[in-house]
DNA sequence: ATTAATGCAAATTGTTTGCACGGTC
DNA sequence: GACCGTGCAAACAATTTGCATTAAT
């Protein structure tokens, strides 16, 4: 544990939910010890290995991260106008899947649920594009 | 419709289930008109425009496509072992899921479902990675 | 002639890596 | 003094783009 390692996992700590690993960057630039990217890169894999982190991939070409020490497994609502991430969790859902795989005979692994569309805000008036 | 296009939608047609760009291009080179990556890239995006092609990201680096004419809606199952993948719907996870949208007010444009693990050939004995 | 599509090669973007350097046991 | 982590800059890989050339109407 380097210090540089801390001021990554103290980053990860106070970022706001998901974030790329170059928000992470730029935002620990602004403190002391200016960590590398290359070092941000390879903390985040670190903490991604421990199950500290989470790597999600939101369908974009940049990966995001979010801190996962102790939660559950979450599926994300993804906002086309803002960005917004919205979390969710259906037992439901997860049921079903559970017996689709087995239909198929597929041991499943973990997955990824994202849905794709417009938040409360960006239906009301929001941003138009998407 | 100029005949590099006609070449691409051709490799398409023909193409096994889901492919890279690359993989169509390679394809076609061996044929004759010898069309250029760059046009095979703006041709798929233009197939996908059209609802002809849909590209679907499977979680790697590569965008891959699939003939999608007519067909419906469908998601994945991946085997992280030899790479195949099944194709699965189910109208319940889908009512599910607008249930969920629904709760969060979110107005759902289209969503992707992913699943990662073993397919049943490679439970049995199968390659040992992943 | 004007417009649109092509091919090439260079640019772009997010991420990874080789390697020399610095610190620690 | 062996080892590990770092920073830098170069390498990468998939995709996109600028631009000069070509083809079609």
């Amino acid at each position: 544990m380097t210090p540089e390692r801390r001021a990554v996992l103290n980053g990860v700590l106070d970022a706001p939910g998901h974030f790329t690993a170059d928000d992470l960057y730029i935002r620990l630039k602004r403190r002391d010890p200016m960590v590398s990217r290359a070092t941000v890169y390879r903390t985040l894999e670190l903490l991604v290995g421990s199950r500290l982190v989470e790597k999600v991939d939101l369908g974009v070409q940049q990966a995001y991260y979010e801190y996962f020490f102790g939660r559950e497994h979450h599926d994300h609502l993804i906002c086309l106008g803002c960005g917004a991430i919205i979390e969710f969790t259906s037992q439901a859902i997860e049921d079903l899947q559970n017996v689709v795989c087995q239909e198929h005979h597929f041991e499943i692994r973990y997955h990824s649920h994202k849905v794709f569309g417009r938040c409360r805000k960006c239906q009301q008036g929001g941003s138009p594009d998407a």
